[in-house]
DNA sequence: TCGACATATGTCAAGTCTGACATGACGCTT
DNA sequence: AAGCGTCATGTCAGACTTGACATATGTCGA
């Protein structure tokens, strides 16, 4: 990297370096995660207010029972795609959806051992 | 579809048939197109105010500069996900960007020919 | 106990998204 | 004009996500 750019970068409040990306990532990824676990869990709280089962709802949605539950239990496979498209069926407003995606997470409930990467063995 | 599960769902709030789910597919389609849209015009806006180029950001990112590219001109090969990883990485805060996803969508902008879909083609 | 229903988990082929690369267009500075 | 920096667009192999299916577990009432 020239030097001219890195003090460009460094001037728009970046720590230039290896270890900047690497932090902005994860930072990045707990963030997303914590989201989708928030909308997870506002997506069974609303199928089951309207006494609904996943089968229903995967029906509604053109999906199948086993994303669905996939879907609630915030399995790695899951989308924030399919999330706020389950949510929208289930009658969430955009606003609703906001509001949960801008909460803060809370004080970190042990978050029981978050499973590793190979989503493909 | 056994009367009683009918009957269940129709109580639940739904128009049980074919149609609704189709209206409610392009419902939550249509709302994550506006999603999308509100979204990369704010990394658009955040990487400019910061006065850091695509290449910059994709370097932070781990991507490319293509794909920040086609981030902000929403195109369809871009997903929430990445969208709001690019928007914690320049700096977005978990309310900001609830904020944006809450809002309602402005009032229809001639939204130019928006193209068919053949990513693939 | 059995059967029916609801939910959870694993697997997989097909479809989608991603980073990388190539290239094109535009505006500046030299 | 040529070179450079920045952004846009097309393409593609590889990685990821999806719906569907099979199967497992749990619950409830007959």
């Amino acid at each position: 990297m020239k030097a001219a750019k890195r003090k460009k970068l460094e001037a728009a409040g970046w720590k230039v370096g290896s270890v900047s990306q690497f932090l902005e990532l994860s930072d990045a990824e707990a963030m997303l995660v914590n989201v989708k676990l928030a909308l997870s869990k506002k997506a069974k709280e609303l199928r089951q207010s309207k006494k609904i089962t996943q089968n229903d709802l995967a029906k509604l949605l053109g999906s199948s029972q086993s994303r669905v539950a996939k879907l609630e239990t915030s399995d790695r496979s899951v989308s924030l795609e399919l999330l706020i498209r389950a949510l929208v069926t289930l009658g969430a407003t955009r606003a609703q959806i906001g509001k949960i995606v801008g909460a803060k997470a809370a004080p970190t409930k042990k978050t029981s051992a978050s499973k590793k990467r190979p989503v493909k063995a």
